[in-house]
DNA sequence: CGAACTTTTGACAAGCATCAACACGTGTGG
DNA sequence: CCACACGTGTTGATGCTTGTCAAAAGTTCG
């Protein structure tokens, strides 16, 4: 609204822009988007299930993960946002949330109008299409997420997470390659891979016992990226890294 | 191209256009699109991981499913694609296959160059919000997914996935709401809720024990739909069954 | 009619869950 | 400043769900 806010988008239109470039017209358009700035506190929910979404949330700061809670009160995340991530594009579109979505650390949000998302959508084109390219690349993410909880052992399900932050959150520019903050329990560990607190606790002490990471409270350091690559099976073609159009134009 | 083949896109398109009303205009340029058609059997691949895309697929009969091998060679299923569906618009927008998609049952597609997708989302804006919300129900059912394999045990995994396949064949007009032909193995099944065969089997048998379903080679009968939704902790939210748009416009 | 696939059954093993207790650090109020 | 509660990480003992292996029975299809 005011000046001192035009910029906070700049982040999440550099993401957009990366797969497919926009105009100066669609990016000052962007930029130009209503927002009004929210902060939140440790685990404040961004979006409940079943809320009827009235806007939608651009992450400026601090981490977010979406869950879902099965009958017996089981909690599966489902993926974790960073900086620059639209939160619930999702919503805005579809009306109804069928999801949390909470704060993993303190943190930032803008809050745009639902309406205003949809229309920039609709009115300019390339911010649609940027929009569906990064939503198919969410779904890339869901993918990958189904296969490791259906198909790898806890020690490829917690290597391959690991694997993730640190190709993701160097993506953002929120650390470096090697060394990372993770602001997650191994309670939140255990629901993002389908395991209990107990045996991702038992299997980050194999990793750490294999030489493959190092700990210090919330901070994960990489020992040995191959082994972590090889044992979590891991592979960054499903974050679709770069631009990936078959045919640039 | 020709004129036998101008209506094939119909029901695609009448998916489309159930979230979200087309013009005349956008109807007949969807239409439009040159397709050449392709009939497929059994265990035909339509798109292979790695691969670049030049072509995007509808199904216009018959089932396909997605799925992803790990190391060890497991596969992993992601979803199940309709007739209808359009199979492999991911592939057309980022360019290169995380995944591969193969037919369940014989069948045809419509083949659809890359391009020519991409233009029409581009140039008709109210097809590419379309797909944009098309995709956007896909990733919630990826979410549910990861919940099942996750968080369920096998008893509620299996039912959940009938419980899916009951709701999504009789929208896309394949089959009654109480029975329908499913045209997967028990393995396949297994490689759907990330179980074994064997497991799927013995889970199978206890849901018919209990009364829950009834089976005839590979058709099922719901027996008991409360039951099973129960069991299955099934909640048709995730599918997005009709317009959900907060504001209809 | 036979080959290949799928379903079913049984015995056994293993990975992970469960439960419970303790250790450790942090913040908070008396 | 201490005492305490609270959240998180760690450890051990035990058990259940699910996987593995193998073989037989049933089904499909050329």
């Amino acid at each position: 609204m005011s000046d001192p806010q035009m910029a906070v988008l700049a982040p999440t239109m550099r993401k957009l822009a990366k797969r497919f470039p926009l105009s100066p017209e669609d990016q000052a358009a962007f930029l130009a988007l209503p927002v009004s700035l929210k902060k939140l506190a440790v685990g404040n929910y961004i979006v409940r299930e079943a809320d009827i979404a009235r806007s939608c949330c651009v992450l400026l700061s601090g981490f977010a993960y979406r869950h879902k809670i099965v009958r017996d009160g089981a909690r599966q995340i489902v993926s974790i946002n960073v900086p620059g991530d639209m939160v619930d594009l999702h919503n805005s579109f579809l009306g109804v949330a069928d999801h949390n979505v909470q704060m993993l650390t303190a943190g930032e949000v803008a809050v745009i109008p639902s309406r205003a998302v949809q229309d920039i959508a609709y009115l300019r084109p390339a911010i649609g299409r940027a929009m569906l390219l990064d939503t198919l690349v969410d779904g890339s993410i869901f993918r990958e997420w189904i296969a490791n909880v259906g198909r790898r052992d806890a020690r490829s399900r917690v290597a391959h997470l690991l694997c993730e932050f640190a190709v993701r959150l160097q993506a953002a520019g929120e650390s470096e390659a090697r060394n990372y903050h993770l602001p997650m329990t191994q309670e939140q560990l255990g629901d993002a891979t389908g395991l209990t607190a107990v045996h991702v606790n038992r299997t980050i002490q194999a990793l750490r016992q294999d030489g493959l990471i190092s700990t210090d409270k919330r901070s994960v350091t990489i020992e040995n990226w191959e082994g972590l690559v090889t044992t979590g099976d891991f592979n960054t073609a499903y974050l679709h890294p770069e631009r990936a159009e078959g045919e640039p134009r």
